[in-house]
DNA sequence: TTATATTATTCAATCGATTGATTAATTTTG
DNA sequence: CAAAATTAATCAATCGATTGAATAATATAA
């Protein structure tokens, strides 16, 4: 087997035990013998488990913030940028709901706080951008005046609880979002009630 | 020390370290110099580290699906109700962030299949509930047709963006949910936004 | 009550197993 | 050949758990 093909398997391989059992949770041992590597080579090619880590985060989270900055500078109105941000940051998630699982994790974890604040900082990058569209809104009137950074809980929460519930839990009945073509079908569910929400919710009253 | 006291000690000892660094993540004897207990006594009273942990969670889990029951069966209309249950449910998370934290966790690992059994039916349990009364409200026509269980993810996963997210994240700039008297602040925002947007998206369209 | 038996609690020491990491030797590649 | 890649063997450290003995508390018997 060439260089980058172990290499890649055992990224590939600490990726799934990681979302699986978490940090802590997998060992190098395990690792090692699912993508079928010497252990030597973990640190070989990474210095250490926490460097594996670090590189398969590092890795997906890279190029989660800038894509959304594109659409914000867009001319659009504000609840067409809302909602065309949303709807990618709702794919991005749903496309590796394992990911996102990990990310949650170290956001409730004081283990290691160079991931920490690795995820923090990604996902407050998505934030304000988020806040600025809805400033944006309530400013020109074209929103109805709420409370925003609530409002952004709702989203991301809602999208993360989609992305993280057990099968068959948050969606219908035999919806299973670890299959492919289910997975599809939730995400425009998905993207559907949040758009259908925060029109409904954001577009000012005209009965009064 | 009197055994009452060196058994809640461990407990107590346990939760705050299994919060902040997992359940992987913490060591016996940590817990044991923590609570100034000997190594053995953890054992000797749960029996083993898995045994602390499920009693930890047994108790603060136990209690939590009852107490939401009666009200939906109070006389109210649906959207009383509904506002009740999710006031009932947001604040019983939001007074202890460290459990939900804890719970979210284990609802994400696939470790330990019968913590997250426990985990997963107390939240199905709540859901349901849930799903009822707006069910109700959207048969006897009080509120709109909506995506009722993506209306439920956008509920819960409100509550639990607020309860995890890292402090000065979610809400404004200096609030803290870890601060005694923030927590009250927020949680009270945090039922005030949910009360609006529901009010907001579930009655029925005059204009139409 | 007092002496004895039983049970519950606590302790230091240590168990075998596993952890992440390193070494030195070997193979593969260019 | 030399450099890079891979391996088996091994390292110290730590893991959760158990041991047997000592102490404290309680119950029973006289």
């Amino acid at each position: 087997m060439e260089k980058a093909d172990k290499k890649a398997s055992i990224l590939e391989a600490a990726e799934r035990l990681f979302t699986e059992l978490g940090y802590e949770g997998t060992s190098t041992r395990q690792i090692a013998k699912e993508s079928g590597a010497n252990m030597s080579m973990i640190n070989y090619y990474f210095g250490s488990k926490e460097g594996v880590f670090m590189e398969i985060m590092s890795k997906r989270i890279f190029g989660f913030n800038d894509q959304l900055l594109s659409i914000s500078q867009d001319k659009l109105s504000c609840m067409e940028k809302l909602l065309k941000v949303i709807e990618n940051y709702a794919k991005r998630i749903l496309c590796n709901p394992g990911l996102h699982k990990m990310m949650h994790r170290e956001l409730t974890l004081s283990q290691r706080p160079e991931m920490f604040l690795k995820v923090k900082n990604s996902m407050a990058n998505n934030l304000v951008m988020i806040e600025q569209i809805i400033i944006d809104g309530i400013t020109e009137g074209s929103f109805r005046p709420v409370d925003v950074r609530m409002l952004i809980a709702t989203i991301m929460g809602t999208i993360s609880n989609v992305a993280i519930s057990p099968a068959k839990i948050t969606y219908g009945t035999t919806l299973d979002i670890n299959n492919e073509e289910d997975k599809t079908i939730i995400t425009d569910r998905l993207i559907a009630h949040l758009k259908d929400l925060l029109i409904v919710y954001l577009t000012p009253n005209n009965d009064k």
